[in-house]
Formats: C-alpha cells, sequence, structure tokens
RNA sequence: GUCCCCGUAGCUCAGUGGACAGAGCAACCGCCUUCUAAGCGGUCGGUCGCAGGUUCGAAUCCUGCCGGGGACGCCA
C-alpha cells in the first residue's frame, strides 16, 4: 500500500462520511470521479494534493471550496499524513508527517527489490511481441528502439507482478527469403543480381561464407535453388541477430516461425473459423475477410488468387496460436508503418470471437537517424545503412538504452549520431550511475570505519529537509513503476531514476554521512543504503548496469 | 483524396483538465584542504504551430486551418 493509496482512501472515506452526515450532498444519480492525488509544483502548497472537490463541484452542485472544507471537516487522517489545508480555488493541500516519512526508511531496506513490485491489481498474462525484423539483413539502428522499447516494458509489466512472455516472430516463409538466397547466391558465383535482389556488404559476406557443398546442392536444383540458399542465409542472419540482441540485453523466451504457423495448422483453422461464421468469401480467385464488416474501409486479402497466403493470413493464425496459450493480453509492438494493418489483425481477433481489447498495437514513431543535418537511409535492399552494432561502439549500450526509453514511443524522434558521441558524456544515464557510485563509495567508507546502517531510529534521526526531500522520492517508486506499468509507457521510469539522483545529490551536498555523531551517522547510512538500492531497482527496470564505482 | 502520429526554450524531449509551463544539452558566471567536481549553485532562454469552441479552469478536450512524418497493393 502505498503513500498516495493510503490517502486516496481516507479521502474517499472522508467523502462518504461528509455525504452521511448531510454536509455534503451529491446528486443521486451522479458517479463518482477518481480521487486524484498529485505532487504540487511548488513545495509551499505541501507534500501532497488532491482535486477531488473541484471534480466533486458538478455532482455536488456546490462550490469547490465549500466541497473542499466539509471534506476537511470529515477528514480522518492515516498516520502518514500530518496536515491537512483548504487552497483556493478548491484544492486540499497535505503534508506528509515528517517522522511516519522518516521511519520508512527501514520497510524500504527491508523490502529491497522487492520495494515497489507486485502492485498489479489483477495480474495479467501477456504476451509481448517486439523487434521481430525479418531475416533478411542484420539490424540496423531502426531496429534498436522498438528492441529497447519492449525489452524495458517486458521489465516494467513483469515488475509490477504479470506473467510476461518476450517473444520474436521469426519470417521463415515469404518471398524474401528466396530474394535472399538468390541475391547470395549471384553473388557468390558473380552473376548479376536479381533486380530487387538485397545489396550491402553482409550479402558479399554471406557468400564467401558458402559452403561448396550449398553451392553444388544449389546448382542441382535451380528451381529450388533462392529456397536452399535462402534457409542458410536466414538462419546465419538469425544466429547474427540474437549475437547482437545479446549484446544489447535484450533476451526473448520464443522465437516462433512463420512457418510453423502454417505447418501446425494454425492459419488455416482460423480461415476455416472466420468462413464459418460468414466472415470470408472468394471473390476474383482470391480469399477475403471482410474486414469492412467491423469498420475497416476495405476487404483484406488472405489467399491470394496464385493460391498464396499473404502476411495477413499468417497474422490470422498467428493471433489464434498466441491466444490458445493462455494469455490476457497481446502486445504488438511495431513501427508505426505497420499502421494500416492495425485494424484488421484486431477486427480478424474479434471476428473469432476474441476480445479485440486484448490486442493491442504500439506503434512505435519513426526515428530519423541524423549525420550532420543530413538523415541516413535505411534500407536492406539498398543496403544503405547503419548497423545497430556500429551505433553501439560509438555511444554504449546504456547511454543508447536510456535516450530510447526516455522518449514517449509514439513521438517521433531525430538521432544525430554526431551529437550523441558527442554528448554521450553528459548523458543523463551516467548521472545517475553517478549517484550509485557514490553511495556505494560512501557505504564502503562507513564499513572501513565500522559504521553500519542502522534503520531503527531515522524517524527521530532525519528531520533536514535535504532528507525529507529524498525520503520521499524513495516512496514515489511504487507509484512511477505502477504509472509507468499501466500506461504501458517507459519514460517515466528515466525520468524517475533521474530525479532521485537528483534528490540524492542535494542531500550529498547538505547532510555530511560520516561524522562524529554516531547515531545521526547510522542513520544517514541507512538512508543512503535505501537510495542506493531503489537506484539499483530503477536502473535493473531499464537494463543499465549500477556501478560500485565510476 | 482518406486515415494515424507529431508540432512546447537555440537543440533533444517531458507535461494525457488544475495553482506563476519543466528537465537535459548548448551558452554565460561562480564553487574542489572536507564521504567521488561524471558533482553543486546561479544566469540566459517559451505569444505551448495558428484561429475558434467547450469548461470555474485548456499545452492537455472538440472543430477548422498551416507545417513535418507515416500508412493507404492479391509488396514485404
Amino acid at each position: 500500500m502505498s503513500l498516495r493509496d493510503d490517502l486516496a482512501r481516507a479521502i474517499a472515506d472522508a467523502r462518504d462520511r461528509a455525504v452521511a452526515s448531510g454536509t455534503l450532498t451529491l446528486q443521486p444519480d451522479a458517479s463518482l470521479p477518481p480521487i486524484g492525488i498529485e505532487r504540487p509544483a511548488k513545495p509551499e502548497h505541501g507534500d501532497l494534493a488532491s482535486n477531488v472537490a473541484m471534480q466533486l463541484a458538478p455532482a455536488a452542485r456546490s462550490a469547490p471550496m465549500r466541497i473542499a472544507e466539509a471534506l476537511v471537516a470529515a477528514f480522518e487522517p492515516p498516520p502518514s499524513i500530518a496536515g491537512v489545508s483548504v487552497a483556493a480555488p478548491g484544492f486540499l493541500n497535505f503534508r506528509v508527517d515528517p517522522v511516519w516519512m522518516a521511519s520508512q526508511v527501514g520497510p524500504i531496506l527491508a523490502a529491497g527489490t522487492d520495494f515497489g513490485r507486485n502492485t498489479a491489481s489483477e495480474p495479467r498474462r501477456i504476451n509481448v511481441e517486439f523487434v521481430s525484423a525479418n531475416p533478411t539483413g542484420p539490424l540496423h539502428v531502426g531496429n534498436a528502439r522498438g528492441a529497447f522499447v519492449g525489452d524495458v516494458l517486458s521489465r516494467v509489466l513483469s515488475a509490477v507482478g504479470h506473467d510476461v512472455v518476450r517473444e520474436y516472430y521469426f519470417n521463415d516463409f515469404g518471398a524474401q527469403v528466396i530474394n535472399l538466397g538468390l541475391s547470395v547466391l549471384a553473388r557468390r558465383r558473380g552473376d548479376d543480381l536479381p533486380d530487387d535482389g538485397y545489396r550491402g556488404a553482409y550479402v558479399e559476406d554471406l557468400a564467401d561464407a558458402m559452403p561448396d557443398e550449398l553451392v553444388a546442392e544449389a546448382s542441382a536444383s535451380p528451381d529450388e535453388a533462392g529456397r536452399i540458399v535462402g534457409a542458410w542465409a536466414t538462419e546465419r542472419v538469425r544466429a547474427g541477430i540474437e549475437a547482437s540482441l545479446e549484446r544489447l540485453g535484450v533476451r526473448f523466451d520464443v522465437w516462433k516461425e512463420e512457418s510453423s504457423l502454417h505447418d501446425g495448422g494454425w492459419v488455416s483453422r482460423s480461415v476455416d473459423q472466420l468462413r464459418a461464421s460468414g466472415h470470408v468469401y472468394e471473390a476474383d480467385g482470391a480469399t477475403w475477410f471482410r474486414s469492412t464488416d467491423f469498420g475497416d474501409d476495405k476487404d483484406r486479402v488472405i489467399f491470394r488468387s496464385n493460391g498464396l497466403p499473404t502476411y495477413f493470413a499468417s497474422d490470422i493464425g498467428y493471433v489464434t496460436e498466441k491466444l490458445s496459450r493462455g494469455f490476457d493480453e497481446l502486445i504488438y509492438i511495431w513501427g508505426a508503418d505497420h499502421h494500416g494493418t492495425v485494424a484488421r489483425v484486431r477486427n480478424a481477433a474479434r471476428a473469432m470471437g476474441h476480445d479485440p481489447d486484448a490486442v493491442r498495437m504500439l506503434l512505435i514513431a519513426w526515428v530519423r537517424f541524423v549525420r550532420d543535418g543530413a538523415e541516413i537511409p535505411m534500407s536492406k535492399r539498398s543496403g544503405e545503412f547503419i548497423t545497430l552494432d556500429d551505433v553501439l561502439d560509438e555511444v554504449g549500450v546504456d547511454a543508447a538504452r536510456w535516450f530510447f526509453s526516455s522518449r514517449a514511443f509514439s513521438t517521433g524522434i531525430d538521432f544525430d549520431l554526431e551529437l550523441a558521441k558527442t554528448q554521450s558524456n553528459e548523458n543523463p544515464v551516467y548521472y545517475v550511475q553517478y549517484a550509485h557510485a557514490r553511495a556505494s563509495s560512501i557505504l564502503r567508507h562507513a564499513a572501513d570505519a565500522d559504521l553500519r546502517p542502522d534503520p531503527t531510529r531515522t524517524g527521530e534521526l532525519l528531520a533536514h529537509p535535504a532528507e525529507q526531500a529524498l525520503v520521499r522520492h524513495l516512496l514515489e517508486f511504487p507509484d512511477a513503476l505502477a504509472t509507468a506499468a499501466e500506461r504501458r509507457e517507459t519514460h517515466e521510469v528515466p525520468r524517475y531514476c533521474y530525479e532521485l539522483a537528483s534528490a540524492f545529490s542535494a542531500f550529498y551536498r547538505d547532510c555530511k554521512v560520516l561524522s562524529e555523531d554516531a547515531d545521526l551517522s547510522r542513520a544517514r547510512l541507512a538512508l543512503v543504503d535505501a537510495t542506493r538500492s531503489v537506484l539499483v531497482n530503477g536502473l535493473d527496470l531499464l537494463g543499465i548496469a549500477a556501478p560500485e564505482s565510476m
């Protein structure tokens, strides 16, 4: 139970008591707005504030100030709250009890890595599918954002208590695999590339790496050459992708191959189910899904007139296959260019009787990669792209993780490689890591002096404003984590970590930890240790290291 | 033409109906005999794209326009 939850409940109780005693009258059919708790921008407005009186004004047909007075009269503060006041135009401003606040250091320390976790009221089974880049070339920087967003979001959802499966959809089925095979084979033989063949240095590397037996096998059956070489090449590319992801610290539980959806009958069974419920028809020799029944602007082809399935066919089978594994929610992390396919996939899920709200697509906005003001094109076909590994060599994994998880995924961003390099030393990620290293250093000095953290008397000993502010930031970690999980957004986490590091720096400046006063030193050490612990928790959500020294 | 996202400080971005709009970077001025100066304090910097509307209250919600990006294939 967090500080905010406690307060929200106490306010709700006050509201109910005020209604019961007749000091507050609500319209009979009025719906009760949720109790909003926020941190005021200005310290003089208290530690926490609520706008509930203003929210209730329509339902009460009364002035917010009058409602606020009635709420205060009926308010029975929880132990954490020392005072409440009313401010125009109807804010309730609360002051947290300083002794209670400082006494929370012990519980935070005791909770350790569990602090702030498992707060989800309804734990769900969630499938997060991300990256899923086609195995026709190495990961490029454009794939980085989705990789980090998916990874951090998975960590966040799992931290609040959801059961998360991380999944990579591996496209080993379509024509582009054959195209890649033909491109590699042509390069090996010194022939001209196919018209829309793949270029780039990695194609040459693959051609050089081809075993002679494979060349012979492909030559023996020209009709199958593209498929044979393509299968070999995509496996090899996939190994490279896995190695890149490993370097990023991005891990997957399931690698699902598109071919398995067809081989396992998921596509055909799903289409049969759609057909049985009347959502499929034949026209122009093709098989169509009647997506317009669900608000789409046109119907969508499942099987082409040449009998081959579209991507959409696989998508339909995949939804069924995923949901058959018992997930309450499917999250697809897609590039913004997949926007057009969102409606049809959700419509198909709905047509098969699933809750469309359980199928959620997060569209990651485009990243424009820029060098010296000019955009760098990203195309595997042309071979003009910068690999992810190249960028990591320049800016480092921690800085890249921070950069991409710090932005809302719907915001398009410019990534200037020169700027990223020159700014990497000024990156806020190092500020947070530095705070952790500093805290670790203080704890080392204390250990050398035989001083151990002691949280038993922090309530009475830690009254300095910087100490109070630091504990208040520590107590906000559960809320920051919960907000990130609810919004399915990641950037709340780095924002919180930065603010905590900043509060720690202020404390470090104002409060000497190791001093002549042994009791105070031990209490402050407990606060330092608690801060170190929460910094570790926050950085862990981001997949960023927490160094002991820098 | 239709649909989606975005437009906030010089740059990169927060702010998803509340109290004088925030952070980092950049620029400028200070601070190391004291637990890590990868730090701290201060200064500079914004008609929140524009115009209407809803509201006690709008950067936030609605409408229109302008600007940027993306999507509209029996491509992948």
